[in-house]
RNA sequence: CCCGGGGUGGAGCAGUGGUAGCUCGCCAGGCUCAUAACCUGGAGGUCGUAGGUUCAAAUCCUGCCCCCGGAACCA
């Protein structure tokens, strides 16, 4: 039976379009679904977009937009980035959708039936300016002001209902000391029990007076507040209370990747509601690193922020360079559990010193050296096994796929140049085959039979980071198991060469184009 | 004040008990098949700090200093 793998990103705000910041979730859980896919499993991979805020009907009418139509494009605009960086999502959920509305009022009703949910009031400061409340830390921070208008809040009470949330504290405690791999990376897990250890408070999950939202269903005065909506997105996308055999097929998830300042509502929040629904729990949370953005002429390093002016849309990546470099650099220079940094002088380095000097030149100096001096054909190489220059294969590949699937991207990545590519270059220096050729054409066939034998392992091994260029080189020789098939063992074990090697790639004048043009 | 994370050569990062490592940058050589790419060698770190445990600590313990983040719409 195959195995299945349901992962998830975070659903994202569409106020405004996404940064690189959230592109970096989306690419590094778009390794793990390709990962996934290519090693036999049966994946679904689910992204969306946040849409039942108070925020984004504000920002609708200021634009004097119908908030559904605004969401729409909002959410057509979101999926058009996502795919100009190849991600491979399978499903795009809105929360305004029929689906989600469905699922989140069965949701909320079985809570509330179960009697996890009770009336209560909500106390706190209130903004007539912006119609809502402000947060103690948000009116601290503007000196006792709404920071939006600069008027001193009002103490205002209203009705809501709360999920008893504090009623979980042991069930959460006990089921974090069974499941040690939930939250990962591990440096996350402390915080999170620390908190749960401590105070938890029930939380206000409905709002009143607001048209644009989900209603609650026991009293349809009240919208579905924040979390108690966004978060069951994974469940309603996937069929819950609309589809029930889908739903079983894929729940529960095996990862959510979300970024680390909201690892507590996933991981405390999210479980206790499941709870609450008798639904079983995720497997795992991975709480993922930021990206700040570096000034090169200041050396200042800051936040990705709109009021500090320095958001970079991946769009002006992707279009200057390519997705596979805006890939490569946050995939490799950004640990994915760890915090990691922009800036545009470092990512023309990391370019050329990875992508054009050493992987896009290897594949041309092979491609160029074979055909050449060989009119593109090894002749002779069918069904033999080139030379071994990486005595540790077996336990190489092993490394890079156990970090990948811990998502220590940027470690797989080191080692998958530091093993192949790299190495690759020493031995051609010396073996000199573009000396060789004239002495013992035979050797030098040897030594280029190698160099496309290391470019096949590198290939498959970098097909989840790189989709496109792995490809590309792959198939610019004659390799007999097909693209779609190649998995990581095959990386392991040598090559299938049932015909003679053979550069299959387009040539002008006996070379390739770059695949990676130097930057600069 | 409290809680969590972190402080490793110029820059960015690995490294949880046993000769301090990777990438970029810098200096000097070599090579010329290749995207002026590639290869070799070198300079540069008392691993925030003060103690402690140990035959042995960046790695464990304690104090202190500094940086980042910290519950309601912020990836």
């Amino acid at each position: 039976m195959t195995k299945k793998f349901y992962l998830t990103t975070a659903i994202d705000y569409p106020n405004s379009r996404p940064h690189i910041g959230t592109a970096f979730e989306k690419i590094g859980a778009d390794v793990q679904a390709r990962y996934r896919r290519q090693e036999g499993y049966a994946v679904h991979f689910l992204m969306g977009n946040d849409e039942n805020t108070v925020k984004v009907s504000r920002r609708a009418e200021e634009l004097g937009r119908d908030v559904k139509e605004y969401c729409d494009d909002m959410a057509r605009q979101f999926q058009e980035v996502w795919r100009a960086l190849d991600i491979s999502f399978d499903d795009f959920i809105q929360t305004s959708e029929p689906r989600h509305h469905a699922a989140c009022q069965k949701f909320i009703q079985k809570v509330f039936d179960a009697g996890h949910i009770y009336k209560g009031g909500y106390e706190g400061w209130y903004c007539d300016g912006c119609e809502a409340f402000k947060t103690d830390k948000e009116v601290k921070e503007a000196g006792g002001l709404c920071p939006a208008h600069l008027k001193a809040p009002i103490r205002r009470t209203e009705p809501c209902y709360y999920f008893a949330l504090s009623k979980f504290q042991d069930r959460l405690l006990a089921f974090y000391e069974e499941h040690p791999d939930f939250i990962q990376p591990e440096s996350r897990r402390n915080e999170v029990v620390t908190l749960v250890k401590g105070e938890l408070r029930d939380v206000n999950i409905t709002r009143t007076g607001e048209t644009w939202g989900i209603p609650v269903p026991f009293d349809p005065e009240f919208t579905i507040y924040v979390w108690f909506d966004a978060l069951l997105n994974y469940v309603s996308a996937i069929g819950y209370g609309t589809d029930d055999e889908k739903f079983n097929q894929w729940w529960p998830a095996d990862v959510h990747f979300i970024g680390k300042d909201i690892t507590r509502f996933h991981c405390a929040l999210w479980p206790a509601m499941l709870m609450a629904a008798e639904l079983p729990v995720p497997r795992t949370v991975f709480g993922h690193g930021f990206v700040y953005i570096k000034d090169d002429k200041t050396g200042t390093l800051d936040k990705i922020s709109k009021s500090l002016g320095n958001v970079v849309e991946p769009m002006e990546i992707v279009t200057k360079f390519s997705s596979e470099a805006f890939r490569y650099y946050f995939l490799r220079e950004c640990p994915f559990p760890g915090d990691g940094e922009f800036s545009w002088n470092r990512f023309a380095d990391v370019f050329n010193a990875d992508l054009a000097n050493k992987l896009g030149n290897l594949y041309s100096r092979g491609v160029t050296l074979i055909s050449k001096n060989y009119d593109s054909v090894l002749s002779g190489t069918a069904g033999r096994t080139p030379t071994e220059i990486e005595p540790e294969l077996v336990a190489i590949v092993k490394q890079v796929r156990t970090n990948v699937e811990a998502c220590h991207y940027s470690v797989a990545l080191e080692k998958i140049w530091l093993a192949f590519t790299v190495p690759m270059n020493q031995y051609l220096e010396k073996t000199e085959p573009w000396k060789l050729v004239k002495t013992d054409k035979d050797a030098a066939k040897e030594v280029l039979f190698t160099l496309v034998e290391q470019l096949r392992r590198i290939t498959i091994l970098l097909k989840p980071f790189l989709p496109r260029s792995s490809e590309t080189i792959y198939r610019g020789f004659n390799f007999a198991q097909p693209w779609e098939s190649v998995q990581y063992a095959d990386a392991a074990a040598a090559g299938k060469y049932a015909d003679d090697v053979r550069v299959t790639a387009a040539l002008e004048a006996g070379k390739v184009k770059p695949l990676f043009p130097r930057i600069g």
